[in-house]
RNA sequence: GCCGCCUUAGCUCAGUCGGUAGAGCGGCUCACUCGUAAUGAGCAGGUCGUCGGUUCGAUUCCGACAGGCGGCUCCA
């Protein structure tokens, strides 16, 4: 037997070294190169993931994978999805395979079964899997082709229709659709099996997929199934319903552990949790679904945040308007939203034999107000602004806290410009956004860039010319920006394409904020014939770039609440000083401090309670106010005041005055305490 | 809209294998006047989401509806 050269390169970011060539005997597997580094799960040979079990060929270049690394998480949680539908098919014969890939933080397996899945056989299964990992089953790959894989899987529905679609996933995964995850099924190459040998070499399990796998299930370190749901077999809601089982898997127990803690991090941060315990607001089921009322602590912080956006948007040449929530129904025919978006607008009320509707988005008024004498070049950019409320009938499934709600408002602006200043007008709304945002806190962004669906033309209006204008506009100046740019196809509103901004917060998840449109479409001569007189005494047509800052005031405030984890900083906190008396005869005397900070603009509150104040600072902690002010006999001979903050720090003996301009100061910054 | 789960006091939750319910916190009252995360005692508070069915009797079993939660689809 020769030997063959095979050139081994540094695993991940974990070596420092350069590349080895080595001299190895033919037929040596992959997992020889790796004995000494058990964490190394697959092998990555001339860029392609490979199996441990992989036989070397003369000339591979060989990179070992991590099971900590991205494609290592991956890999360890599909394989960790065969053990589930595994354990599934061993409890549930009759189950049929859909398709089981690694998503983020986990992995999930879909079954077609006759009964959905109860919370309490997640446990069966999940005790099934372990005893599937204790068994040590080999993940073993084989080759076939499309006839025999046809019959070895003919009780397989879901697994036969993958098999069909070979070849065309790669194409359709790149429009975003298509099959999802089905390309960790079958890949665009040779069909493989994966075999699941048990220890006495007996096939105990096997599917459909191209892999690569885990050695063994035993390799699988920490796992726990999460919850089970429905899901359209291929995403699609024309298809059947199957059960969807979610999981997470890591490379160590350590690793899952600290994974269910951001969980728990996340779920504390829950502003639907903050808003009942902060008193911030509600969702009264009298009202309906969707519907959120804002009681004073919460009204608190949308009215500065609704002034300081308002006067931002006056400093930045916008001019504040006001329009009506219902127009009859003729406005949004001319606008195309009954068209073309009439199943998410709320159903017509019927006012004196005529349809009026509530309105969904504010640009038709907009454009009224516009049109509503003759304009002039030297008017433009003309930027109107508002807090427009609208209205969506969002399907009843997805309403959800503010983030998703059936009214709400939208700082909402439409700049009419010349065609040639859109460019200008559109970054200056970009950094109009981006500064907004720093300004509450939020400064880590990318931006994503919506543009048409080239297979749906029909959800779309106007011609291709113009939509090739517009999106090469958005795409110019996001990428002057800088900023990461990611692509959305598809996204596009049905009048244009859009810039949107998302930002992430302090626990890393991403939001989206801002939207940046340009629409050539509402102001053509067919919907509302907006025109400006030029230089040369012509009529012309201007160009409308739709924007909301932070898209909906609603969930801007839950977005801040999270973000926060309702501890905002003083210029947004509903109370931003509690004073507490160490005993009722210093009541008078904080009352006297807290008249000279109201009179300053302080949102100040003295708590006269009978509590002890022990009491008092535990209930101050809990609604996180950010200062806490004491006093006691030592404050009040001294003319002073006691601070402390959320952290539990103190400064004790701060003369009044003095304390006073501390708190002003920390508003007037928007600082952080 | 679809699938599953859930709905008991203001909040968080016990409980009733069908005989109309309980705790802690919160609220109110009283006493205590206290130096940095819960003083003590007492009182009030629920037609057990709504409507219908089964039953001698339903908060409990069944159905419909509403609302919530988790997903899917959607998200101008």
């Amino acid at each position: 037997m020769s030997d063959i050269k095979v050139v081994l390169v540094p695993a991940d970011v974990r070596e420092a070294d350069g590349t080895t060539t080595l001299n190895v005997g033919a037929g040596t597997r992959a997992w020889e190169l790796f004995k000494d580094t058990p964490d190394v799960i697959a092998a990555r040979v001339g860029g392609a993931l490979k199996d441990l079990s992989y036989e070397l060929a003369d000339g591979d270049e060989v990179e070992g994978v991590a099971i900590d690394s991205s494609d290592g998480h991956d890999i360890l949680r599909h394989s960790c999805a065969h053990v589930l539908a595994q354990a599934v098919q061993d409890l549930y014969p009759d189950a049929k395979l859909g398709i089981g890939p690694p998503i983020k933080d986990g992995f999930y397996y879909d079954f077609d079964v006759e009964v959905p899945f109860h919370p309490d056989d997640l446990a069966k299964i999940e005790t099934r899997m372990r005893k599937i990992v204790k068994d040590n089953q080999r993940f073993s790959r084989r080759v076939t082709n499309d006839d025999d894989a046809r019959v070895e899987l003919a009780d397989e529905p879901y697994k036969l229709e993958l098999i069909g679609l070979k070849g065309g996933l790669d194409k359709l995964d790149q429009q975003g659709h298509g099959v999802e995850g089905a390309s960790a099924e079958v890949g665009g190459g040779e069909l493989t099996i994966y075999d699941n040998i048990d220890r006495n070499g007996e096939v105990a399990w096997k599917d459909l997929c191209r892999g690569p796998h885990l050695p063994t299930t035993k390799r699988i370190p920490a796992f726990k199934l999460m919850r089970s749901a429905a899901a359209y077999w291929r995403g699609d809601e024309k298809n059947k319903q199957l059960q969807r089982v979610y999981g997470t898997a890591w490379e160590t127990k350590e690793a899952m552990e600290a994974y269910l803690h951001r969980l728990e991090e996340a779920e504390r941060r829950d502003h639907r949790k903050l808003g009942r315990e902060l008193d911030l607001f509600s969702f009264p089921d009298e009202i309906g679904s969707g519907l959120p009322v804002f009681h004073p602590k919460g009204g608190v912080i949308k009215r500065v945040m609704e002034d300081y956006v308002r006067q931002r948007h006056i400093e930045e040449g916008f001019e504040y308007v006001g329009t009506p929530h219902i127009a009859k129904e003729g406005l949004f025919y001319t606008s195309g939203h009954l068209p073309y978006y009439g199943e998410a607008m709320f159903p017509a009320l019927d006012v004196d034999g005529m349809d009026y509707r509530l309105k969904a988005m504010n640009c038709p008024m907009h454009n009224l107000i516009y049109r509503s004498r003759q304009r002039s070049y030297r008017e433009l950019p003309l930027r109107l602004f508002e807090f427009g409320h609208v209205y969506r009938h969002e399907k009843s499934g997805v309403v959800h806290g503010l983030t998703r709600v059936r009214g709400f408002a939208q700082d909402d602006s439409h700049s009419y410009v010349t065609p040639e200043q859109a460019p200008a007008e559109i970054k200056h709304l970009l950094d109009f956004c981006l500064g907004l945002f720093r300004d509450f806190g939020l400064d880590d962004f990318y931006l994503e860039l919506s543009t048409r669906d080239e297979t749906k033309l029909d959800k779309f209006i106007g011609s291709d010319e113009d939509w090739a204008v517009a999106t090469q506009v958005l795409a110019d100046v996001a990428t002057a920006s800088g900023l990461e740019l990611v692509p959305d196809p598809g996204g596009a509103a049905y009048y244009g394409p859009k810039i949107s901004v998302q930002a992430r917060d302090a626990i890393g998840r991403t939001w989206q904020m801002s939207t940046i449109q340009y629409d050539f479409n509402q102001p053509s001569a067919d919907r509302f014939a907006l025109e400006y007189v030029a230089p040369d005494g012509s009529k012309q047509q201007p160009v409308m770039i739709h924007s909301a800052k932070f898209g909906s005031i609603e969930r801007f405030v839950g977005v801040l609440v999270e973000h926060y984890a309702g501890a905002f900083p003083p210029w947004l906190a509903p109370v931003q000083v509690e004073a507490i008396p160490v005993a009722d005869t210093f009541t008078d005397y904080l009352y006297d401090v807290a008249r000279q900070m109201q009179a300053r603009g302080i949102r100040v509150e003295v708590d006269d309670s009978d509590d002890r104040m022990q009491k008092k600072i535990r209930n101050a902690q809990l609604q996180k106010v950010p200062f806490m002010l004491i006093a006691g006999a030592d404050d009040y001979e001294l003319g002073a005041v006691s601070f402390r903050y959320r952290d539990g720090r103190q400064d004790n003996g701060v003369p009044v005055a003095e304390a006073i301009e501390r708190v002003a100061a920390a508003i007037a910054s928007r600082e952080q305490v």
